[in-house]
This record gives C-alpha cells, structure tokens and sequence, in this order.
DNA sequence: ACCATATTTGGACTTTGAGTACAACATAGG
DNA sequence: CCTATGTTGTACTCAAAGTCCAAATATGGT
C-alpha cells in the first residue's frame, strides 16, 4: 500500500519515534515531527496519508523485524522448548534494541491495534509462531500440553512484553538483566519453569470457588482461611 | 485532588467507557461523552480538567477496585503461593467484569501512564503486592527465589493482563475458561507450573547463540536447585 | 423566608493543530 | 529542452478542545 517510502525519508522517521515514545503520538504535533526528522511537513504529507501513518509504518518496521527474528527462532533446530527460548530472546533482542519504538508501540496500543495491517502484524509476528511452537512442543515432548494455545501464547506474549519494557522504559535498576541475552534467559526460566516450587499441591482445591460470574458478590477476591 | 465528583456524575461516566474503549480516547470527542453520559459539556467542564481526566477518573476507579481485591487476596491466609493465586484471580475477575475499562486502560495505557497519578495507582494495586508476594513465597517455601522480584511482577502482571484482554477484548473463541474462575484458574497454573515439561534440562545450552548483545552471559537468571 | 454560595447549563467564543491547496522550484530521464 | 515526478514554503480550511459568561437553579445555614 505505501511500502514505496524514499529510504532517505524512512530513516529520518526514525527520528519521530523518541518523540512519540516520551510523550504519546497524540501529544507529538505534526510540527514536532517534521522539526525532529528535519522533513517539512509538505513534504511528509506528500509520501504519508497523515498522522497514524507514521506511527504505522514505524511500527511496521518493528513488527517485520520481530517477526522476522521469531519466526528464524521458531524454525531453528532443536526442541520445541529449546525454540520457545530462541524466540523469546529474539523478541527481546529487537526490544532493547530499539526501545523507542516498542514504548511506541505499547503507548499506542490502542490504536496501533485499531490500524488493521498492525494488528495482523502483530499476530503474525508473534502470537501464531508462539501458539506453534507450543503446538509441537506437545508433540516432541518438550512442553506440556496446555488449553487453548492461543490464549497460552497471548499469555506469553504479555509476560515477555512487559518485561522488556519494564527493563526499557521505566528507570527500573533492574538487577535480574542488563544486556538480552541474560534477560531473555531469565523471561525464558520464568515462564519455562514457573514460580511455584512444587507444582500441583494446591491446585484445583479452589478452582470453583470465586464469584459466579452474574451473582452479586462481595467476596470475589480471597478465599476463606 | 479531584475525588469530590457527585456520584450521579460519576456513575454516568461510566457510559462513555464503552466508547473510549472502542474508538480509543483520540477518537472520541467530548462531545460525544457528554451526549452518552447525558451530561452537558459545560458541566463535565466544570467538573474535570478535561478529556484526559475522564479516562483518569475512570482508570482510578478501576485501579482501585483492583487494587482493594489484590491486596484482600493478598493478605488474606495461607501460603504465598495460594494467595498469588487469589490475586490472579481477583485481578481477572475484576477485569471480566469491566471489559471496557480494561481495554481502555490497555488501549491507551501510553497515556494512562504519563499521568502521574495513574501510574502510582497501577504500581500500587498490582505490582507491588505481587512483588511481596513474590518474596514471601520463597520465605514460606511455597515459591522458588526469583531474581529481581519487581521485574517478575512486570512479568506477571503483563501475562495476567493480556490474557484477561484476549478473552475480553478479541473475539477469541476462548477454549480455556468461560468464566473468571476457570480463566484464572488457567493462568495460574501457566504461570506457577510453567511451560516446559522437565525443567532445567536444556538450561543455560543456548544462551549465547542468538545474536550477541556484548557479553554472553548465561547464568544470571534463575539460582540452582 | 432570606441570603450566600455552589452547581448546572446553553451558547458564543478562542485556540490549537491536523490536513489541504497550490504555486514555485528542483531534478531526472528521455 | 521538456515533461514526470518529487520537494517545499505559505496560506488556507476545518474540526474539536477548551474557555467565558450570564442566566437559571439548587443547597444550606441562620
């Protein structure tokens, strides 16, 4: 669709996204943009349809590397698990890589996935490689089964996300990882592993006691001592 | 600060979440707010600094009820372990039962978090009561030690949240749960039983072979058994 | 009942920033 | 040299946020 861009325009974008990462795309005035990327604003409205397009075609940027990084993750060697763990470091490797560009991304959440083309960017890129691999790993034994994939690597998803950018954004002195590779171990151990010690002692003695959906219900929240 | 709204006001606010939560705040206009909540302009004028403090007003609500059901779980008996699961589950209760509200938090979380206050609020009612939780379970045994307890509530947090959304928000056919209970259930066990069917069997092989950040460092995550 | 103070509301107004129109200029390929 | 296509300054339109204000209405204290 507006895959022509100049490179010479499409690397001065890149500009932007420091701006639109620190104060939202909403906050960033057109003007703010053309100063950043020393573009004038004819000019960017010559080659871009407006406003959401920029943040459109950096985040399409983003999307193609992740997903061109997940996706030689997933089809490595190995096992399921082993590229489980590949995946996630490539996710994360492009995240602290370009960090403005995944506050972008996150910050604008909403309207990122209201653009079509980013939201089916973004499920190529990382949802349905990880629901594969999750998939196979079943197969070859490396990972458990789980309900529901989708959902599982939704889960995933968030967890490696939120992860990354709390190490990106947020003045976090994060003690667990300062460059990819040890973070994207530690993500990996976190979700590979779990958090509990001995899995299965208190499972399924609660499942059915909170809240039915409809009823009013006071005590949502704990279970009774 | 501005937590004197007369509740016939607020209580009709609540109308316009649906709306921020599908066309994304940017896109909704106040007057449209005013026309769904009944309230005429000038009033909500005179009421809130502005669009933006509609969203924040509604997201502290929000965050506040999450907040008081986390931090009931939280402290309520038995071991960490038990009571991180009650607050996953107060956290996805909590957001089934306020779909719009969480897709406009998520939505437009770039902004939700450059408001000072709302940012507090989140650090607050999530994150910081997992991260206790977090060091409690490997004082009462029940979790194992994770290094950097703050970030692993990121991850968490980020895991529990975008779960809840891809039931909620996405027309995800969601096999795993249809209601709060078996939902949270489900992540739970994600989470604290982990992916991977062995644990610690392919550990620490592959760390350095994905594109190398500087130094190749493959122990700084999880402490040995 | 009376007054003071606070709330509600309509409507006109100001301001800001997105997006457009267009003419002048540059540059390249034929 | 001449036409295509890209570049850019300037001036414009237009929608929506937010402000002002004054008249109406409620609220509460004495």
């Amino acid at each position: 669709m507006a895959r022509k861009l100049p490179s010479k325009i499409a690397s001065q974008l890149y500009a932007a996204a420091e701006l639109i990462a620190e104060r939202g795309l909403e906050a960033t005035r057109m003007d703010d943009i053309s100063e950043a990327t020393g573009i004038p604003k004819a000019t960017l409205y010559y080659h871009l349809e407006g406003k959401n397009a920029v943040l459109e075609f950096l985040l399409a940027d983003l999307l193609d590397l992740i997903g061109g990084a997940v996706a030689v993750a997933a089809s490595g060697g190995g096992t399921a698990s082993e590229r489980l763990r590949a995946a996630i470091s490539a996710q994360i490797s492009v995240m602290l890589e370009h960090p403005h560009l995944c506050q972008a991304l996150v910050g604008d959440l909403g309207r990122a996935t209201r653009l079509p083309d980013l939201a089916l960017a973004l499920e190529a890129a990382f949802l349905s490689p990880i629901q594969h691999l999750l998939e196979q790993g079943v197969s070859d034994g490396s990972l458990r089964p789980v309900d529901d994939p989708a959902t599982a690597a939704s889960s995933i998803f968030g967890a490696v996300t939120m992860t990354g950018l709390s190490v990106t954004a947020s003045g976090h002195r994060v003690r667990a990882a300062s460059d990819a590779a040890s973070l994207s171990e530690w993500v990996y151990r976190l979700l590979a592993e779990g958090v509990v010690t001995n899995p299965g002692v208190d499972a399924g003695s609660i499942a059915s006691r909170h809240l039915g959906s409809t009823s009013p219900d006071p005590g949502t929240a704990a279970p009774p001592p």
